[in-house]
DNA sequence: GGAAAACTTGCTCACATGAGCACACGCATC
DNA sequence: GATGCGTGTGCTCATGTGAGCAAGTTTTCC
């Protein structure tokens, strides 16, 4: 059975929120003195019963922020909501749009800034505004030369973020994994590479995404892998990527032998740096979402509400 | 694109609603004046993009119920909130409960009130409160000797909730629908039964559910009509039934032949009487609701929110 | 049965907030 | 370049609201 004050308090919640009375009102109405009113709305609110939803493509959840900054390693968390959103594609976007955000608000503004490539990265650098900073060297740091279609998204992604700060991009002139070791060991230490290499591990900030671990993972859509090389990769515990390299949930390579043969920042030097803005949403992402929190891999992370949640360990 | 005041005041509003600062607060982080700050929130608002909500199973919808009382005919309204309610029969018992609060703050107290009977009117006798009121004499209005299970259903909804109230309950000792004209025309005049439908006719007020036309009908279920029957009964136009009789989206009576076998009050002194309570919810009654409240068989409607702008003619 | 504890109630006071107003700025027109 | 109009801004003032407090009430326990 439902408690007298409990009914009421919903009464006058219905009143004060939806009919705009003052307490004084409510209180005429319900026969109370308008301080048993406004005790009886604070009831209502600390019991759940109230709930604000601020419902915007842009609005931010700043409750689960905080909640991220405090039960996790992270410094900074971004949190969009995902009020009347029913597709990943959406929170994505989304996400995007508050990463592209982040980063023109980021203070001090990174002098170089090591970017990942990817459908996620593509979408931030489009909701970047031009002139967002000024004079920022982009860099990539994991290889990035498409096999197939697509080809050029990845360098488009850098250029067109370093353009719209009215800086310069520096890519990374390699393919993001190779087939021999050995390939992969003389792409490295050729000149060209190898430079753009070290600069992006001195780089003042990272900003990169994550790929599920599944047949619809960038890697496999731009011809690296095959989709049964990732149903290997997820039977030894793989829940995604990061920056081209494959991840079990305690955010360790899972297989030594492909990341060997990827070219790229590689993982400690990410763990290692100030500012790495994860961005990464949807439903599809939580597990890498959470490897990568865990295990130190991003400083600051950028993602939707529920991933948000399942990164805390609690039901959406 | 996004105007600048609006993501502002999406701004603002995650910092009134969300962090509970100050408009003072937020004036210092934005960089804004406090009024400024009061007048996003107002703009936010205004827009729709804050979105308050009474989560609670006893929460109503009073600026719903306003619409309901403004743009039809009739003198108040219940609308109990579906926020979290999947199911028909969550929504029914919740208009069940709140049609039982409603009943029991009437004034002036009802000498004689008139009921049907059915799934939800049993509900609202069981959500009545032992003492509800002083001396009231529920009498049955239409007929109610169920067929096969079920039995004593309706007399007993009667029963409970006039034992509640400290009165009375006169019981209606027929069968809702005869097979021949000529039986019921001879039952109707039975001194017992005649006795009964002239108090119902002289109810100072009445409370009734309804049914949707469909195979789930309690009249199907309770033997009077076949699966059959009522499928024609919708091809010729039939929304639902109230009182045991089947109207079409006029109001009308659809099947003026099967009304003539049918025992108990004939709508036209629903539609004279004062007072006269539907207690209709869920989604499979959409149209009977619509039919009810547009034709003036009601002059009180307690349902839910979906039902309630489905009357409304509105997207849920 | 009575004392102590826990809770509830009505209140004062200080702070937060919305309404209303005057002024300044941008813009078009003459 | 002056004039008028509409919009946006900062302010005063009145009202609404939450924190804290003392008295009253109920509950609990000996």
């Amino acid at each position: 059975m439902i408690d007298t004050d409990e009914l009421l308090s919903i009464r006058a919640a219905e009143l004060y929120y939806e009919e705009n009375k003052t307490q004084d009102e409510i209180g005429a109405v319900l026969r109370l003195t308008r301080w048993k009113v406004g005790r009886l709305l604070a009831q209502a609110k600390a019991s759940g019963f109230i709930r604000i939803e601020i419902v915007h493509p842009r609005a931010r959840r700043l409750i689960v922020e905080r909640r991220l900054r405090e039960h996790t390693g992270l410094s900074d968390a971004v949190v969009v909501s995902a009020a009347g959103v029913s597709t990943d594609e959406e929170l994505q976007s989304r996400a995007a749009q508050a990463a592209a955000d982040y980063l023109t608000a980021l203070r001090p503004v990174p002098s170089t800034l090591g970017i990942s490539w990817g459908r996620t990265l593509h979408e931030v650098a489009q909701g970047l505004k031009p002139g967002w900073a000024r004079g920022v060297n982009v860099v990539q740091i994991n290889g990035g030369v498409s096999l197939n279609r697509r080809t050029g998204t990845a360098a488009a992604t850098a250029v067109t973020i370093a353009q719209k700060a009215l800086g310069s991009a520096t890519l990374l002139p390699s393919p993001a994994i190779l087939e021999l070791v050995e390939t992969k060991l003389a792409i490295e230490s050729d000149r060209a590479v190898a430079t753009v290499l070290d600069l992006g591990s001195a780089a003042s900030a990272y900003l990169f995404s994550a790929g599920q671990a599944d047949e619809n993972s960038a890697l496999v859509d731009s011809g690296y892998l095959t989709a049964d090389q990732v149903a290997e990769l997820v039977r030894k515990g793989a829940v995604g990527d990061i920056v081209g390299r494959y991840i079990n949930a305690d955010g360790h390579i899972v297989d030594l032998e492909l990341d060997e043969r990827t070219i790229g920042i590689r993982l400690e030097q990410l763990r290692r740096a100030p500012t790495a803005i994860a961005v990464i949403a949807g439903s599809t992402k939580h597990a890498v979402a959470r490897a990568i929190v865990f295990s130190g891999l991003c400083t600051v992370l950028v993602t939707d509400e529920d991933t948000a949640l399942a990164v805390l360990g609690e039901a959406p």
